[in-house]
DNA sequence: CGTGGCCTACCGTCCGGTCGGTAGATTTAT
DNA sequence: ATAAATCTACCGACCGGACGGTAGGCCACG
């Protein structure tokens, strides 16, 4: 069954508005007026609000999954298929800016079901990049680093640009993608001194009381 | 003046609240159950609910940005200064988790010149980060990166944290505190090939059509 | 002619905020 | 010293309005 006109209309409206005022604060009129029908129309296509809302993330987190599942296909070197994923990540979130913000901020409208299953689909991308960094580990290529925390890092930090980039910006997709690209590589690469750095701070030197 | 007994505790539930349920879920009535009041009580310490949110977000900045201040006034040593900066900036996200979080997520609430109050607190706070950075690289102990891109992405790394630490989990607040400082400083202290991998990014490889 | 796609009209609920009032502590005036 | 005045901290009742959602009707088009 194929999306109806209006359908896709009211979804890319609520899009835009869900963005530029917040979930909450985007009443069903406003996605009425926007799209140039009845309050009452639109539940015509969708069942309440939050189905709408679900829709949104639940069709962002495939497209997104997919895409870097499949740009990952293309390649087998370890380092590079990080670098690739970290690029699929920051192109996706950069050109279907406003979807992906409105991912990872009203997570808040969902009730407990529907909530569960976003976080079960976040979780499966998030496992992408873990198994990355573990085989990374393995390969000697990356420094040992806690997996989870590194994962959490490396996403937050090209998710975030989905918040503050303007494609008419300074940079381009491509060039900020790069940035982040190499930023984490060598953030992962390093040989350091972990240890040696965790445990001055723990024990408690001159700062923090 | 002192602030009273049952303003801060009002103050207290709404930053629980706010954290839990978010800022619009929350009701006034809400908060006055929690702070064992009637609702109308309220707003004899307060006169709205915007600035009970207001007044969360601006104590939350100020404390921040002294307690990083401070910390820097301790250290010389460039490098060690970012570090610093980075740990305290994880330390104070960690300890007062929920406020920073409101902090991070609940802008949306705020007026257009309440906005812009704590916008501008923001700003200066980044400015700090931005000038640790921008000495690094004039004093050739970090490589040339992008000052601004790289120190929204420190931030919001460590700013993350505030989203899914948990005191009693894995890792105390120094080990990922440590953790964060050794990938933000390795990755800013790599001699790299920005520019060739940017080119080649740029130049529409085989990826991403 | 029937049904897909939209409309007008309406409902119950809840929310932020206001109002008038009050018990009791504190301050001031005599 | 005490009575009057004022202030602090709170309460119960209420309001206008917005919101998500529903019921039922209308009408163009296959």
């Amino acid at each position: 069954m194929p999306v109806t006109k209006m359908k896709a209309t009211i979804r890319s409206v609520a899009i835009d508005l869900f963005y530029r005022k917040g979930y909450f604060a985007t009443s069903i009129s406003d996605i009425a007026r926007g799209s140039g029908i009845q309050k009452a129309s639109i539940y015509y296509h969708y069942v309440s609000k939050e189905e709408l809302l679900f829709s949104i993330l639940e069709s962002t987190m495939d497209d997104l999954t997919d895409y870097v599942r499949e740009n990952l296909n293309r390649v087998r070197d370890v380092e590079e298929r990080l670098r690739v994923a970290v690029r699929s990540h920051v192109r996706f979130h950069l050109t279907r800016q406003r979807e992906n913000f409105i991912a990872n901020s009203e997570l808040r409208g969902l009730s407990e079901p529907n909530y569960r299953a976003i976080v079960r689909m976040r979780d499966a991308y998030e496992g992408i990049f873990q198994d990355l960094i573990r085989q990374g580990i393995d390969d000697g290529v990356f420094a040992v680093v806690d997996v989870k925390i590194l994962s959490y890092a490396i996403l937050t930090l090209c998710t975030a640009g989905a918040s503050w980039f303007k494609p008419e910006g300074r940079l381009s997709v491509d060039e900020i993608a790069a940035i982040y690209e190499n930023f984490i590589v060598s953030g992962l690469k390093r040989e350091d001194e972990t240890i040696s750095t965790l445990s001055r701070a723990a024990s408690g030197g001159i700062f923090f009381p």
